[in-house]
DNA sequence: GTGGTCTAGACCACA
DNA sequence: GTGGTCTAGACCACG
């Protein structure tokens, strides 16, 4: 995995890291037990802190999207997200609205946000397994 | 139009303000010509500090979806934006880039991430005018 | 609320701070909305670095019980767990088998554990809405 | 007794062996006497440093959950413990607290809590003889 | 070697 | 004033 930031953007850098991580192991880049740069290794090679590399993990951590071992490093969990139905609908719901409402002022029509939307989903691994409306069990 | 904040909510007080009116432009609610409430009356509405409302119009102005005018105080332009082509498919992507991302971690397939889009889609009154590719003309 | 530290503890300070809070808001002493002290107030009156008062913080704004807002401060959230039943059930069977194993290599009985249990639950302010085993809505 | 580790755990190695000890020895699958085994043994089988094995022993030696005798191994020593009462009873309630507390922001009701509690002492064999609240004589 | 904690102090953004 | 981000660097604990 390569990862990279733009110290100048607005968008905060822990977080850019994070959404990195969260963004491979979507596209299947990485896959649960797989082991992530440890923290010094990735500060060295992006060039920042090792403290706000440490918080990119928290949060990853937070998220239930990696696990942090003492001595071990961090790695990519198996595990599903530990949110309730209501929450996780509610934070889709969120995100969707925002993107839409978004593309709505930069000028889109419906037809090209799906289109988009329909590009965006096919660089994501989904795993086979059907899903229902409720939330997979963990 | 009817504007709320939730003094409980992680989000900055101006973010919420700025996006409720994007909303409701986009929903049809405010249409262009219309007249936003002052920032006085706005900020005694909501009973927070009135350089949170105008910050939250400076971020509106700044991205074309309102104007001031002078002693007349500020109007809706419509869904217009000052960024070029280039940009603005860069920021649809990652917008929806973001959403795919977010909703793989919460557990989402594609077909639901489809569902709730169109569902936002719904909501949003685009207008009627074909649309192509390239930005509106400004 | 007074809070107090010890820096020889075992257990980090910035989660000795965290339970603290957790302890005053299941007690009732601070209620959905109250205002947390200042970080940089903690801080001094810890004799802790503020980052320590920010990490502690950090647990509890992601575990739901406080939120931070830039400008404003740290409030108590009337919010529940967004956990899912699942992850409720699974730390809560892990946090008594823990309890009953250590009671038990510390001597204790049956009785004396319930004893115990009893007596913590006094000082805790449940809401006297009555709650299903399935977890409350958020 | 089969003891097994969870390497994507954020719970160290060493802990996870040591406390499936203790609960093994509560369970009454292990019985004072029992020699538990070698830990080049327990390392091998597990797939983990001897070190961690070693250490996981340390902390249940100095718990008073097993002696070493040289050249020998490793025996479970039964239920005993080297605290003196005030300690024993603080960290009992330390314990009760921390759960009571932690299940009153998963959620929970006293009525919950207790159950759980009642659950989990049933899987403990306690030693039939009638316990004061003072401690064994050791 | 790994991550975990804590300190010290700078600079920015929000209300 | 508040919290948010980032840097720099110390020391400890796990494997």
């Amino acid at each position: 995995m390569l990862f990279h930031v733009d110290p100048l953007a607005a968008e905060p850098i822990f977080e850019q890291i994070a959404f990195q991580v969260k963004g491979a192991v979507a596209r299947g880049e990485m896959k649960p037990g797989d082991r992530l740069p440890s923290v010094r290794d990735l500060a060295r090679t992006l060039a920042v802190n090792p403290n706000t590399v440490v918080k990119a993990y928290d949060v990853l951590t937070a998220e239930g999207v990696i696990v942090r071992r003492q001595g071990a490093g961090c790695f990519v969990t198996g595990a599903e997200t530990t949110l309730g139905d209501a929450a996780r609908e509610k934070r889709l719901a969120a995100l969707v609205e925002r993107t839409v409402t978004e593309a709505y002022h930069l000028g889109y029509g419906p037809a090209e946000v799906k289109e988009a939307l329909t590009r965006a989903l096919k660089e994501v691994r989904f795993p086979k397994a059907a899903r229902g409306r409720s939330r997979r069990s963990s």
